[in-house]
DNA sequence: AAAAAACTTTTTTAGTTCTTATAGTTTTTA
DNA sequence: TAAAAACTATAAGAACTAAAAAAGTTTTTT
């Protein structure tokens, strides 16, 4: 493995796991055993290594989506089997990470939230209408709204003003608002199927 | 009527139109047509009247629920009732004047998140624990989280970021984020009367 | 050739002062 | 007697400064 695979696998450990401004170029070094010269060697700047880690990861999210969508056999399945996958972007970058990036690093933010308005938006809203299709969503849902709750709603369960870690659990909370929203969503029909792939049986 | 409440009356207004900040004390006297004297011979300060206004919401609101709950049939025409009343509170204590709730006047916020956190909570609770023993809400919801979203969905359709009012009905917003979520607990016969009370007609 | 260390520059933060707006009080006027 | 006007005190915000930290560069050492 090269150098700045490295560097970016090192630096996406310690930024995920210690925040953006915590974490500086000596440390980021001094954890890789290497000198400063040699990181700037194969990097401008942080920034620019932030937004490779950012790129990265949108990339990585956006292959798991296409492959999810290809492979579901319908709309539900395709949330229920992205729900499982979900050591997402939005698990890891989590309410620091967000927060620093927005303040200090807009570069990358920028890119963020571009990916945000855009595909992800765009992804949704194929899942939306595919699942209207089926037969298995709401004919009635307004796609607009609707879809800017799905996105909101994956970053509630980040907040740790609403759901602190010390009482909840983020995979539960995040789970059960993906769950909450889909049947929110659904038809009767819907209803039903999400049912019969969850196993669970309405008295 | 007399010259507190009409005071009180008028603030209300002024300030759910211009902000907190935006309307001074000088502005309110001329509003009403009397001089800062008789203003500060009803009321110690500007605190004390914002303080007023949002205690006497709060009860309306509180009433109103409390209303509500005994004239509903079921949990879920409870919420639709709910809905359709709603002229309440979080329409109307906008993004703004939370803001400037939070930063100024701590003290009026202080008594606002209370109540949210109390009040409203257990409001809530009443209503999912209702359902579920209705056999109307899904019984495998995790009340905690959930109670928390609802709140959290009454807010969501106030953020301007999220929805300009440039292109989103604020009113239109906040019902489809209400029957979403309605819908969301719902079980299959749950699901089938809030139809059966919408007159919603599925294929 | 690359790590380590030393250095310079830039950015961020914390603390200070200055200004302005307005809350709250007092005086004047009708 | 209460409105209008004039006044004072206060608190938020802007602008500035100093200190600290960290980014980024260069030099020294191994």
């Amino acid at each position: 493995m090269n150098i700045s695979n490295q560097i970016i696998g090192k630096a996406q450990d310690l930024f995920f796991k210690y925040g953006l401004k915590s974490i500086t170029m000596d440390d980021l070094a001094r954890e890789l055993g290497i000198s400063k010269k040699t990181l700037y060697a194969s990097f401008n700047n942080k920034q620019e290594i932030i937004n490779i880690i950012t790129v990265k990861l949108i990339e990585e999210h956006e292959q798991n989506c296409e492959k999810i969508e290809r492979e579901a056999d319908d709309a539900i399945q395709e949330v229920l089997i992205y729900i499982n996958s979900l050591k997402s972007i939005f698990q890891q970058f989590n309410y620091k990470v967000i927060f620093e990036m927005k303040r200090y690093y807009s570069e990358s933010w920028e890119i963020f939230k571009n990916y945000k308005n855009e595909f992800l938006t765009k992804r949704i809203k194929n899942n939306l209408n595919r699942g209207i299709k089926e037969g298995l969503y709401r004919n009635n849902i307004n796609v607009e709204i609707i879809s800017k709750l799905r996105i909101e709603q994956m970053q509630i369960a980040s907040n740790a003003t609403l759901f602190p870690s010390s009482n909840f659990n983020k995979k539960e909370v995040s789970r059960e608002l993906f769950l909450q929203v889909l049947y929110g969503m659904s038809t009767i029909k819907g209803h039903y199927l999400i049912n019969k792939y969850l196993e669970v049986n309405e008295a």
